[in-house]
Order: structure tokens, then C-alpha cells, then sequence
DNA sequence: TTGTAGGCGTTATCAC
DNA sequence: GTGATAACGCCTACAA
């Protein structure tokens, strides 16, 4: 029942377990029969290298630590996916583990990752840097992903915000639009944050005149509903709203098209993420090839852990302009 | 740099190892005193305890593995999330890997836990029963979710089937469908399988003289809309689909609408699943509690380790029917 | 109450 | 080429 030991198949095979270690592990000091034997004893018994003590006596455990707020549908699928085929690629396995609030709990479970892996990401949006800067184990290389700003000083992956934003007001005013308004993100999170600065930033740049709208929302449909209702009410005015994010985005395309509102005519919209909804509603948006952010944060981790070479860099990733149906041309 | 240990904790509390291995998990022999002094060395040493070591002496590493195959969207993060928290609460950490096909990466990914984690839970809707009992590590509990059939000598979760299928077509024909076709899944998934042969069952009770009509599908929208093309072209004749998952029946109302067929005047669409699109698109369908299913699965797992009693049993989830507006009442 | 020592399953450094 | 043996960091009898 329990497991069979190096010293079971030592013993099969009379030899030594120095010897089983090296015959296991493809080392060339060792006879060909003696090879033999040892790998038919192993087979024999069903024996599997006991991971754990491995990592022990290596000083190494092949196994990174994964540390996420709590993030949904594509975007979390998405990015684990991407880690683990580049972690199980490279030989390693990914320990991951959901963080909810801002509290001891975060820290409890990044301490809880020390003696198991070899490195940690991160992605932690709504932590503050004293917070991260607290409770990330000292010996424990890390890489942060859209961590607070000020985190700088290790290696990093971000989105890059600034080109993103960018990129969608001059689409948006490329195509006649004037009167832009932005619906915001929660305000603990740094990607709303870095989002509307940059739309501040690029509506400064395009159309100096006007007086960029910002419009509070938390991420959610519902924030993206009672801006259409403003809308409609006539407390806002505008004629393109692009959101931080897709599902507000759409629950305000809905909400404008199911009060009569023409899409684009009257009033473009635009989302971030291209959320796979996103794709089927026809939603311009800006999307983030997440999996790939993942996959490159597993590889410049690993690197780190196999000194190839300090890497501190902070590294920003590009999105891409999705152009769909909800921000054709206006009606005139 | 380097982690403080044990020793060093010892060394700076003027104590033996032993006594502050005591202080510091709460045994209660330890004089007042002498933990005080051990914490506050341990906390001056900013000392975390090394969880490899640990588990290499208690023979408990706190920490479950699972494996999933390629799951997307909101099935998979609500699925993972549903354990995370669930492990999370019990004290344990998860150990996520992906298995993409059939071959010898399944089993290596299944050996790769070994003395790294206390049991496993595998989700394999796709893997043979032989190929299973051949790469399951024999000392390592585990649990199957959703596994094939033959493996219930084990603990094992399982959605179940038959009541979902019977529900929906129960629902169908309560509301006026006679002529109802059923879009399967790809064959080598056992939902899939399960759920043909529950159509079939379900079909006999209810509309004997019926002749089920089963198109066969992948699970991607595309399947969907084949069978959309097939029943515009007047190839198939049915009053109604019931489409083995959501994407299949997604695909297939998209494309009869667009056709301009009545939906759901002449034809009804159901699905399976209730992905968050379904619901925004007012499928009917049948919900499937996933992140539940999930935290039964660790729970159920934890309770073995822990010796709770022996737990062989084949739990089955049951599916909630949703109805919405793709199978209102037909047209008469 | 405290300390010493052996063991968990490996790998690596020595001798031989 | 092979075999003892000392780590790795921790827990836990057993002794004191």
C-alpha cells in the first residue's frame, strides 16, 4: 500500500542506493547492468520518486506559487492556462492559490507557499505596495503582474494601459466622436487607475477642448447599466462611452439599445478585455492576449530560478484594437 | 538572504530546536516563558517554517493535487475557485495541472505529484478506465470527477445525467414539442456519452412513437450551426433542439435566427451548462453548479485524508432546468 | 519543562 | 563503478 522507497529498490536490486539515485536520475558512472537492474527493480515496484523529499535535499522543487486575486470566466481560464503549459513545458508544476481581500489572509497564503516552490507570481491589482512589500517571503524570487505602482524594482508584467486607452480614443475620434465618456473601474485597482489617467492623458491630446466625463463603475454590468440610464436621462452627455472594462460595456449597450438608443448611430461603445461575450455581441474593444502574459511571466520566472541572468525589467504587453460593430461610423 | 531555519530560531532563543518546534505549533508543554522568547526570536528572524520539510516528517503535505483536462471559461474558474476556497478553509494548498490528451503526459503529470500532495482529484471525461488505473499513483487517494463509467469502486462526483436530460425533455414537451433532435457531444466524453443515451431513454418514455433524431457535435458553436444549416435546408425535421452543451445551442439559435427562423415560435433551443452568455442571450438551459461540485470534491477528500471514515460513494450533482426564452410556447 | 537523537526520502561527497 | 554517510529542515519519541 504505501509507497515504495529508493531503499525497496535498493534492496530488489542489491545495490546501493547511491547507486539506485544515480541509475534514476540517468547519471553516467554507472554500469549498464546495474542500470538494468535498478530500472526493472523500479518497474517492478511500481516506484515514483518521492517529490517532496527531492525538493529537500536539492534545495529545489520544481514548483512555482501562484498567487490571484479573484478573477473571472476567459480571464482566469486564460491565464492559468498559459502558466501551466509554459510551468509544465519547462518541468514544473504551479501551486495556486486565491487571495479575496486585502487582509492577513494574503499574507497567510504567500507564507504558505515557503519550503514549496522555487518562485512566486503575483497578480494582485487591489494590494497596496506596503502590503506586497511586507509579505512577500525575502528568499523567494517573485515577478509581479499588474502589481501596484512603486514595485518597479523586481521583475514585472503589465499591461500597458497608456497605448492601450490611447489606441481606443484615437479609433474612437477617428470616426467622429467628440463627446467621450469613460466609465472607471473600482478605485483599488490599478488598471481602472492607470486607465483613467490615460484617458485623461490621450483625451488631452486629441481633443483639448472638450471636458473628459469620468463615470464612477466597479467592473460589474450593473455599473455599466446606470450609465446608460444617465445617459438617457440626459444627465450625461455624450456620444461614445468607452468603459474600463467589457461587462460594462455591455450592460450599457444594452441597456442604451433596449431603451431605443442607436448603436453605433447615436452612441459608440467600447470595452477592454474582449471577453468572449464580447466577441459575439459585436463589442469593440481592446483585447489582452492574457495567456501569453501568463506563459511569459512563467518563462522569465524560471529563467530567474535557473540564473539565466538577473532580469529586473518591467515588462509592459500590448493590446490590440478590436474594431466591431458597436462603433461604426455615426449617424449624421 | 537565505530563510532562517529552525536553528537559527533555537540559536537566537537560547532554546533546543525541539522546544521551539513546540512553541511554535502550540503544543502546550512549553513553559510561558520559553515560547515567548521563541516567538519573538522567530518573529525578529521574520521565520517561516519550511513547508517541504514539514510535510517530509509529518508525512502530510497539506496540499491536494488536481488535474483537469483543457476546460474554458467560466466552467473552469468557477470549478477551480469552488476548491480553492474549500481547500483554502481546510488548510490546504492546491496543485493545479493540465492534462491535453491521452498519452504518456497524463500519467506523468499524475506521477509528478507524488510526495508533493495527500490526494487528488481528477476531472477526465475523456481518459479510458484502463489508462486511469494504470497512471493513478496506488498509495495516493483520489477522487473522480466525472470520470468514466466502470470506476466506481472509488470515491467519485458526478453530474447526473440522466435527471438533467429528463428534466429538459420533460419541459419540452410540456410545452407542445413532439419533433425534438439532440445535438451530441464529441464521443469520447463521457457527459456526452451519458447524455445521448438518457436522450434516447428519455425519448422512449415520453414520445414512444417518436424517432429520436441525434446530430452529432464537438461542443463548439460550430457544431451548432451545422445543424442549423441542416434543418434550414429542411434535412432534419424537428420542432425542437437540445443541444448537449450551451456553445452547441448558442451556434445553432444564432444561426436560425439569422435565417429567420422563429425562435422560439417554430423551433425551441436548449442547452446545457448555463454559461453566463446563455443567460444573456435568454437560453434555456440547465444549470450545473460547478464551483459546487468542486468544493463537495475537496471536501469529500479532505474528510478520507483525515480519516473521517472510508468514502466510496458515487455522489451525483443534480442540474437545475432554466427556463428562459429560447422554448417558450410554439406557435400554433 | 527541556534537550538529544533518530528518522522522513533524496542527493551528493567521499572513500574504496 | 560502487557503497557508506552526511546533509536538507523539520517533528517527536525518549531521556533527563
Amino acid at each position: 500500500m504505501s509507497e515504495a522507497t529508493i531503499r525497496d529498490v535498493a534492496r530488489r536490486a542489491q545495490v546501493s542506493i547511491a547507486s539506485v539515485s544515480r541509475a534514476l536520475n540517468g547519471l553516467d558512472n554507472v554500469r549498464a547492468e546495474t542500470r538494468d537492474r535498478v530500472l526493472a527493480a523500479a518497474s517492478e515496484l511500481g516506484y515514483v520518486p518521492h517529490a517532496g523529499a527531492r525538493s529537500l535535499s536539492l534545495a529545489r522543487a520544481h514548483a512555482i506559487g501562484v498567487v490571484l486575486p479573484d478573477l473571472h470566466g476567459e480571464f482566469f481560464s486564460e491565464f492559468v492556462r498559459g502558466m501551466d503549459r509554459e510551468a509544465g513545458r519547462r518541468g514544473y508544476v504551479m501551486l495556486l492559490s486565491n487571495i479575496h481581500d486585502e487582509s492577513e489572509q494574503a499574507a497567510a497564503a504567500l507564507r504558505a507557499m515557503r519550503g514549496r516552490v522555487d518562485g512566486l507570481i503575483v497578480m494582485a491589482p487591489h494590494l497596496s505596495e506596503a502590503m506586497l512589500r511586507r509579505s512577500l517571503p525575502a528568499g523567494l524570487p517573485s515577478l509581479l503582474i499588474n502589481g501596484p505602482e512603486g514595485m518597479e524594482d523586481g521583475p514585472t508584467v503589465r499591461l500597458d494601459n497608456d497605448a492601450a486607452v490611447e489606441a481606443m480614443i484615437a479609433h474612437l475620434v477617428a470616426t467622429g466622436r467628440r463627446r467621450i465618456a469613460h466609465i472607471a473601474g473600482p478605485e483599488g485597482n490599478v488598471d481602472a487607475r492607470e486607465r483613467v489617467a490615460a484617458f485623461r492623458a490621450s483625451m488631452a491630446r486629441h481633443l483639448p477642448d472638450a471636458d473628459p466625463v469620468i463615470v464612477a463603475g466597479d467592473f460589474s454590468e450593473e455599473g455599466g447599466e446606470a450609465t446608460a440610464r444617465a445617459i438617457i436621462a440626459g444627465q450625461i452627455d455624450c456620444d461614445a462611452v468607452f468603459a474600463a472594462n467589457d461587462m460594462m460595456a455591455l450592460g450599457c449597450l444594452q441597456a442604451l439599445r433596449s431603451a431605443g438608443v442607436d448603436v453605433p448611430g447615436r452612441i459608440a461603445v467600447a470595452g477592454f478585455d474582449d471577453v468572449p461575450l464580447a466577441r459575439y455581441l459585436g463589442l469593440t474593444t481592446m483585447r489582452v492576449r492574457i495567456a501569453e502574459m501568463g506563459a511569459r511571466a512563467i518563462t522569465r520566472l524560471i529563467d530567474i530560478l535557473e540564473g539565466k541572468g538577473a532580469d529586473d525589467a518591467a515588462e509592459r504587453h500590448q493590446a490590440e484594437l478590436v474594431v466591431r460593430s458597436t462603433t461604426g461610423a455615426r449617424a449624421t
